[in-house]
DNA sequence: ACTCCGATGTCAGTCGCTGTCATGGGTACC
DNA sequence: GGTACCCATGACAGCGACTGACATCGGAGT
């Protein structure tokens, strides 16, 4: 039929993660992933645009459920609030049956720094992310960056939890829970 | 007197700065940077472990910073308090005759995507820190990470405004006033 | 049948980074 | 004052990530 087989980048996905996880990220080259897809380095390079990469391809999709659940937030709502239906919205994304994979990627990521970096960045873009959306709706600095601040910190408690839970409980359970939390954490301004 | 001009390592970091601002971080090898300073590229690698590390090298020190905040709050502090004490203790190590030298080294970082992912995973440890720092004082988790994340979020969130202001207002003021703003900003919690 | 497209291969080259061994002035110790 | 060691640096070879330029050749459209 083709030429070629598809699906060439999925396949260098997997071969990555296999690799990375039997031998390591530092010891696994990208001339390997390439031979174990049967392809070239430099093809490698054409689909990703460098070796981490082909870890966090595809972040981009779920960054857009922060923006579409600060959309669908009611007319009127408080800034905490809209955070709250941001992270609800990019939660969807993440579906019980995705967990095995998630967890996986989270060893490999997990137990190297350059992936633990690039990983904090993608951290800090859906920090910048909510901030934009909270802009949008109102809310003006700082506490649009506070507030987003707190939406990244949460996101991302909560997503650890939902990776480690064996109950399988839902992520947007956990994030409401940690948002509750988090409010009953902050006591009221006395008023200084 | 000596074999070796004194102070290499910062000589190579002078170096290093003035040219990532005149061309650009890519367009900087590190044998210009070596160069620059009379050593070869392979002295450079003994005083810095990459080439991104000669604009983060100390950043270790003002870690100390938020232990020692936290350890001299009063006994009986809330969670929030001791990250309070955190970021004070922390704001001494950036002195207003320090700025002008922080915000040099924030535009080559702004203007490179590679440093501001190592900006983002210094910010994560300055968050562990935080949480660790808190547990040693009874917090438990999930709250020792809520406002550990809180801390980080404040903390840098000042950090920016502390560069920005021309007003030149001191870190410790600008971390306080967002910390009363974020406690604006959480409304109590209803219970639910 | 012809043409063009586009995913891939090939190759050479740059740069970040490392291991290894050599060099030679300082310094301490006898 | 001689000798032995120390250690910051130089010199060199080499690996892996990544890029630019050009060639290849099945398939789709005309």
């Amino acid at each position: 039929m083709t030429r070629w087989e598809p699906g060439t980048k999925d396949r260098l996905q997997a071969a990555a993660i296999a690799l990375f996880l039997e031998r390591g990220y530092e010891e696994t080259t990208v001339q390997d992933i390439a031979a174990a897809t049967g392809l070239t380095e430099r093809t490698f390079f054409r689909h990703y645009a460098d070796k981490r990469e082909v870890l966090f391809s595809g972040g981009e999709q779920y960054r857009q459920g922060f923006v579409d659940g600060v959309r669908a937030a009611p007319e009127g709502a408080g800034p905490l609030e809209l955070v709250e239906a941001s992270l609800v919205g990019a939660a969807d994304f993440f579906p019980p049956e995705r967990r095995p994979w998630s967890q996986r990627r989270q060893t490999v990521i997990d137990a190297n720094p350059a992936l633990r970096e690039r990983e904090s960045l993608k951290r800090a873009a859906i920090t910048d992310t909510i901030e934009t959306c909270l802009e949008e709706r109102g809310v003006t600095a700082p506490e649009s960056r506070l507030a987003a601040e707190v939406g990244g910190a949460v996101f991302t408690t909560a997503f650890r939890q939902w990776l480690a839970d064996d109950e399988e409980r839902p992520l947007q359970d956990i994030e409401r829970e940690l948002l509750r939390r988090l409010r009953a954490l902050v006591p009221a301004d006395p008023g200084t």
